[in-house]
DNA sequence: TCTGGGGTCCTAGGACCC
DNA sequence: TCTGGGGTCCTAGGACCC
């Protein structure tokens, strides 16, 4: 029996600049794009609790934030600060666990199945972590225990913030059946529309549909889906492995036709990206172009050569041919990226 | 209402090789 | 005229996560 806990950082990023701006405490903190009075183009990256009792959520459009919350506290994201304080929780946590796995800046697994011998233990630990995470770097998490990664993420999204669930073997089916398909890990927007057509809305009722019914509407997906519905994933706390892509793409502040100002952005991108490559040691063979024009229809385009290199120009000049074989279409364009995979260390 | 930027993983078809 | 089976690589697109 494995004993698996998921530890997440409650509204990280406000809460990080609440921290280091005690002045913001209490106030609707919303870290995302300029909202330009309303008429910015981007997203909520996170909001605060108090920024949350308006509607605003993440991945919100800031004008639609702006609407709800024009008096709220507006940043610009401080990746530089935010990872910092990451790298101090982390160091925490790792020092907990017999395996431990990062699965994101503000997020964590931790395999615990040879310190604890029953969940009792697990949860004394869990609440000597959340205090030291507290007392240390002034962060307030939430944390799941259960047998096994998606029960124990689900768990420390239940009783957000500051919370603490504990999943047992035993307790499982009963946990699971009432909550929103959209609770289980890898159920986004698309399927959990599908699933609604199906008129299944609740864990319970995915659990209890055939298998066979679900893989005709979702393909192998479906069969996924089925068995972590009846809590089972068999997925391993792994040490986190190498880095597979760099990239990086940008959207215009309004959509563009003109060549030249697209080409000197794409220069900029392979530049801002080499300089990563060689500031890690890596090589790439393989680049990508995406582009997304008016509306929002997306395309990418990718070639790999014969080598790995880290060379600009080689990059540039293959950023730019494959981006110009979209601009022959002659279509307003919202957003172009780069992105350099089937990377080698030097 | 209008949708960022950093990534990962999966699928599926076609080329190519044995 | 009809033509396998398996493996790997490449490309494009899609869904998802934070």
């Amino acid at each position: 029996m494995r004993t698996i806990m998921h530890v997440d950082l409650d509204a990280f990023y406000p809460s990080v600049e609440v921290r280091e701006r005690p002045e913001l405490k209490g106030k609707p903190v919303i870290v995302g794009a300029d909202p330009k009075e309303g008429r910015g183009r981007g997203v909520v990256n996170s909001a605060s609790y108090e920024a949350r009792s308006f509607g605003i959520r993440s991945a919100m459009p800031i004008s639609r934030a702006w609407r709800l919350c024009p008096q709220g506290v507006y940043l610009r994201p401080d990746h530089e600060l935010y990872q910092r304080a990451s790298n101090n929780v982390m160091r925490i946590l790792r020092s907990h666990a017999d395996r431990f796995e990062q699965g994101g800046i503000d997020e964590a697994y931790l395999d615990l199945s040879t310190r604890v011998q029953d969940l009792h233990q697990a949860a004394g630990l869990a609440r000597r972590i959340m205090e030291e995470v507290l007392e240390r770097e002034a962060l307030s998490c939430s944390i799941g225990v259960a047998p096994n990664k998606m029960l124990a993420k689900i768990g420390s999204d239940f009783k957000k913030p500051y919370g603490l669930t504990i999943i047992s073997e035993k307790e499982v089916s009963e946990f699971l059946s009432p909550l929103e398909v959209r609770k289980i890990p890898g159920v986004g927007p698309r399927t959990e529309e599908i699933l609604h057509d199906l008129g299944i809305r609740s864990i319970g009722q995915l659990a209890g549909t055939d298998p066979d019914h679900l893989a005709r509407h979702l393909g192998s997906l479906g069969r996924r889906l089925h068995q972590r519905a009846q809590g089972i994933d068999p997925s391993e706390v792994v040490v986190d492995g190498e880095t597979k892509s760099i990239g990086r793409e940008v959207t215009f502040e309004r959509d563009i036709i003109d060549a030249a100002p697209i080409l000197e952005t794409m220069d900029g991108l392979a530049e801002e990206i080499c300089s990563e490559l060689l500031q890690c040691g890596f090589r790439f063979r393989t680049i990508t172009v995406k582009i997304r024009f008016e509306h929002f229809d997306t395309f990418t385009r990718s070639r790999s050569l014969a080598f790995a290199t880290n060379d600009l120009s080689i990059l540039r000049n293959n950023g730019r041919r494959l981006v110009d074989l979209f601009l022959r279409r002659q279509k307003r364009v919202r957003l172009i990226g780069l992105r350099v995979s089937a990377l080698n260390r030097l």
